[in-house]
Order: structure tokens, then sequence, then C-alpha cells
DNA sequence: TTGAAAGCGCTAACAG
DNA sequence: CTGTTAGCGCTTTCAA
């Protein structure tokens, strides 16, 4: 900066208000061009250290994760997160914690020191989470998770208005009988769903009837197993209502076994429009998306808010934005 | 700093000595442990950006990639990577240029500015590239990918051998006759793993045959394609060597329209070890995997030897490490 | 309208 | 063995 002030004839302190727009500084425009001219001839880029050294903000924002890669089609999160990080000029700093408690403090800890303007809590599938307590010293979010002491803003998909949709979408189509392959997990997707579809069934005026959910291992081929408990019933679904397309899949096969045709005899609806599965199944499957891009996006976003004007926000009861899971219409249904 | 060395009963530079272990600094048990205490008590950390301002490392390291997740199971490259970095005190800054040239560059200029101590360029499959010039101007490895004029260090998956070792799996099994399911894009991977298949059959004295070759997009079901062409020969293949999962995927759709049984009557090798398709195909599908969480491991261990040594390296020639695809035995064959 | 000067928190000669 | 001192490259107050 120096070197780009004695080249311009000016000083360095000119240089500085030129190079971040002061206006405050008055400098008429002939010399601001100038320093400009010095600027481009000698290559010269601002050491965003030193400035941060002096202004305390780094424009990089910290983003923990338990596992990146666990179930792939997540990192949609990351993607979201970055690319409007990178559409405001900061810039990602990555940890991966493989769900190990004290690495997350520590993954906090570092990026402390490393003086990030506020971190990206996230998870790769939607659960409550409880942060180390350092991460209350600086603007956070939680992403695809929430505290359940709601403690921080956080962003997850909408589970139950997800499952509403995607019954409410079999029902449209007619089928008034309809199959739950559920997951058996304790997680929030298991209930929300759940809650969803006894929300679409009201809104229709028909019973929830116990019989038709059948609660399995969503990654042991429990779809399989689900479809042939619920087609062995006297009175079998037309249609099945899949956990995840990964069910959805099972289901495929088990549907296959007995020789019946999707979506003729039996429709078929998943969840999470999962690259590798959804659009490659035959027929194609009809899926809810899980609005990951979208959440990485909306965490930033809010993330950027807080750090400009940490005040901004209603302190007594940080948000929990739930986001829309969009319905992905293709042959199954 | 100051805090910790006024509670402490010594100057700032003792505490300087003892927080960052400068044995030359000769200084007594006791004065460390005083130091210590007063850092504990204080809850103090060393600001790295301070740290880096004076020392010029961040122990930050950038990594830049095309597209984080077309290819899901790719992650295991930034995977790797981190880990690598993590264990050594690094963390990753994280650009996902989606393509664009010009952003690449300004990904670099950035990580620049932020003072980072080496790059990562990696790319989601492997392919080569021409990173933009400004990649010179620090340590810097590629990641799946290379430069054609070898300027940069870089790992790649060794295709060669992958293919042989998929096609040799064959052969011990007595297949003689095998039909490739090729991609038809010109990647290295499809040319890499052609030279594969023909040095197997080399080294077994048989003759390779074109007829058994057939080359589709792997994306759009060219599987089932390619599998009912070999099949319809009038000497078809007992074995057939798939270029992707994706495409062994179709070929056992195909198999399974023709009332073939797998590996009975013939059998099926794949490639990438995918997540959500290997394990989940019946019968599971044997197959070679992609070393993405070993490249990553290995790209960054290579640049942090760059980074403490930058002349540890033949500059003549910029290695090119290739990693072996290992072969992931399941019930297809 | 511009410049001098004081730091941001730390490292590392150099001196004692 | 420990302290004094001079910056690292920048922002920003204050004065001119």
């Amino acid at each position: 900066m120096n070197d780009v002030a004695k080249r311009a004839g000016v000083s360095q302190t000119t240089v500085s208000f030129v190079v971040n727009q002061v206006s405050e500084a008055n400098i008429p425009p002939e010399t601001q061009e100038r320093v400009w001219a010095a600027v481009k001839e000698l290559g010269y880029r601002p050491n965003a250290i030193a400035r941060g050294l002096r202004s305390n903000k780094t424009h990089t924002i910290g983003f923990i994760t338990d596992h990146i890669a666990t179930t792939p089609y997540a990192v949609r999160i990351l993607e979201g997160a970055q690319d409007i990080a990178w559409a405001n000029g900061y810039l990602l700093l990555l940890v991966n914690t493989s769900g190990d408690q004290r690495l997350k403090q520590t993954a906090i800890d570092m990026m402390m020191d490393r003086q990030v303007d506020g971190i990206i809590y996230a998870t790769m599938y939607h659960r409550p989470v409880s942060p180390p307590a350092n991460l209350n010293e600086l603007p956070a979010v939680l992403l695809d998770c929430y505290s359940p002491d709601r403690s921080f803003p956080s962003v997850v998909p909408d589970e139950v208005l997800g499952g509403r949709t995607a019954v409410e979408t079999l029902l449209k189509k007619g089928h008034r009988r309809i199959g739950f392959a559920q997951d058996s997990s304790p997680i929030p997707a298991v209930f929300g769903r759940l809650k969803g579809l006894k929300q679409a069934l009201a809104a229709y005026d028909l019973p929830f009837q116990e019989e038709l959910v059948r609660s399995k291992l969503s990654a042991q081929g429990g779809g399989y197993e689900a479809t042939m408990q619920l087609m062995g019933l006297p009175e079998p679904p037309t249609a099945i209502f899949c956990f995840n397309d990964r069910m959805a899949m099972s289901a495929y096969n088990a549907l296959r076994d007995l020789k019946l045709s999707i979506p003729d005899d039996v429709a078929i609806i998943g969840f999470d429009n999962q690259d590798l599965i959804a659009a490659d199944l035959s027929p194609p499957l009809t899926t809810m998306a899980l609005p990951h891009y979208e959440m990485g996006q909306w965490a930033v976003e809010y993330l950027l808010g807080l750090i400009e004007d940490p005040d901004q926000i209603n302190p007594d009861q940080p948000i929990q934005h739930l986001m829309p899971c969009p319905l992905i219409e293709r042959q199954s249904v």
C-alpha cells in the first residue's frame, strides 16, 4: 500500500480511503484515478489478514458439520451456503467433525481464533442438537438442525407440510387407502411426516389406520418388507407413501416380485428426491425434495444479517424457519 | 497476551515464548507454569489473524473445486482433504466455482488475499484442466485432475490399473468372453479403463475384440442398451465390465428383462462403488472403488510438504501420483 | 482535501 | 533467562 501511495504521489492514508471507497474522505476523482492506476500497475491487492486485524472483520464464516458425505445429496446444503457467502464476498472456513462433541468445541475455537465473523452449524439430516457452549460467543445459525431449547436461530425442512403434500398428492389422484412405509428411527422427519399424513387424511375426512403404517429400517431394504406386509393385508392399499427414496426403491423391488405394476396397481411416492435413485428408477419416482440448497442459502443470508446488525433479531425467541419441501412429479403416481 | 503477561508477572514476550513453545528461549519450567496458569485463568487464546500477519503463515489452505455435489460420492475427496488438514492444525477455506473460469481466478485471488498457505485445486471427476495463471504464485496441488503440461503436482486414480484389475477379476473366475459397457465421453477414465482391459486380456493371451465393447452415454440408461446389444451377439459374453455402477445398474435391468441371472448367467463388475447403488442392487454389485478419500488425503499431505519446504520437490517434473482403485468384492461376479 | 500517527495482537531480533 | 523494541499491512482519528 505504501508502494501504491508512493507511485500515486499520495499518502498511504489516501490510498486506503480510495481503495475502501470512503466517501467521507471526499477524495477528488482525479486523485482517485491516480491511485487506481497505481493499484493496477502494481497489481496491488489489500492484505485481508492485516485488514482483519485492524477492523475485526474477516469476511469469513465458519461452517461446521458433522458429516459432509454420509447422505451425499445433502452436500447441496454446503453448496447453497457457499453460493450465498460468495455472492456477498464471504468465504467459508470448513470443518467436518465426525460426530465427536469435543471436536466440535475445538472446531469452534479454531474458528474463533481465526476471527470468523459468524458460524453455521449444520447437520446432514434434520435432528435436534446441543451445540457446544462456546457457540454463543458469536453470531451463529443452525442448519438442518435445532437446539431443543431454541437458543439459536435455525432452519429446517417443513416435514409436516412435506408429509401432508405427499399424501395429498395421492389423495388427489383418487387413492383412499394409503400405506405408509415409515422409518423406525426416532427423528423429526419420522414424526413430522406422520403428522403430515394425518393432517392430509383429516382434510379429506378419512380415518387414520394404524395397520397401514409399517415402520422399518430404511437402510436395510425396509421398504421391501413394509410393502410386502402392506400388500398382504386383507384390504391392501392402492398407494404407498415411502418415508424416503431408498425405501421406495425397495418397495419397487417388492412390487415387482408381486408382479404388481407402478403406478397402475399401486402408486408410490417417495421423499428426498435422491439423485441416483429417484430419476433412475423405472418408472421414475414421484417424490418430495428436501430443500437442502435453499436451507443453506437461508442460513447464510440470515447469518449475514446477524453479523451486520446483531440486534435486528428478537433475542427473546430465536427464529426457527421452516422451509417447504417441493413436490417432484414423475411417473410413479 | 498483555493481560496474561501481567497476570503471570512476566513480559508479553515471555508469554509468546511459552505459548509457542520456543525451546531456544529456555524458559524455566516454573515460569512456564505460571504463564500457562494465567492463560487458563483468563481463557486466553492467541489471535490467529495477528499471528498470521506477523508470521505469514495462516495455517489455512484453500480448497477450490468446480462442483461439490455433482457426483455426490466424490465429496469423499473433500472429506479426506479436510481430515488430513485438521490433523495437522490446518483449516480449509472452501470455494465452489461452478465451472466458470473467471470465477476460479477470483477465487484464487480471494484466497491469496486471505494469505492461505497453499491451494488444492480439485475436480469432482478425473479430467485435464488448465488452472488460472495466478495459481502459480503459491504452493498448489491438483486433485483428481491434472494440467496437460504437467506444471503442477497432481493426484488421480489409476484408471488403467483399475480397468485391468476389474477385467482380471473376471478372467480369474474363468470368463473368457468379456463385454465392456463403455462410456462414450472423451475422458481419462474411458481411455484408461479400456487400456486396462487390453492389458488384462494380453496378460491372458486373449485377443481384444472390438465387437465386445459398446460405448454409450452412462447417464441415460446406456448400460441397458449396451447389455442388450452385447447379449444379442451370436456369441454373447459371459461377463460384462461396466464403465460405472450407474451403467451396471441399467445392465441389471437389461439382464432381468432377458431373464438372465447374475452372476450365474452373466457376471457383472462395475466401477465407482457408488454408495446408493452398488450395495443396494440385488445381487450386490462387485465393483472398483474410486480412491476419493485417499486422494484427498494425499493431496493435502503433499501440499503441506510443499509448504514446509518448497524445495523438497523436483521442479523439473512435478509428480503425478496414481492412486490405485481397490476391488470391492460383492456378489455379482 | 490530505497526511501523520497510533494502534490491531502478535513474533522475533537484539540486548541485557 | 527475560525484557525492549520494531514492525507485519492495514484502518481511522485527528490535525493541518
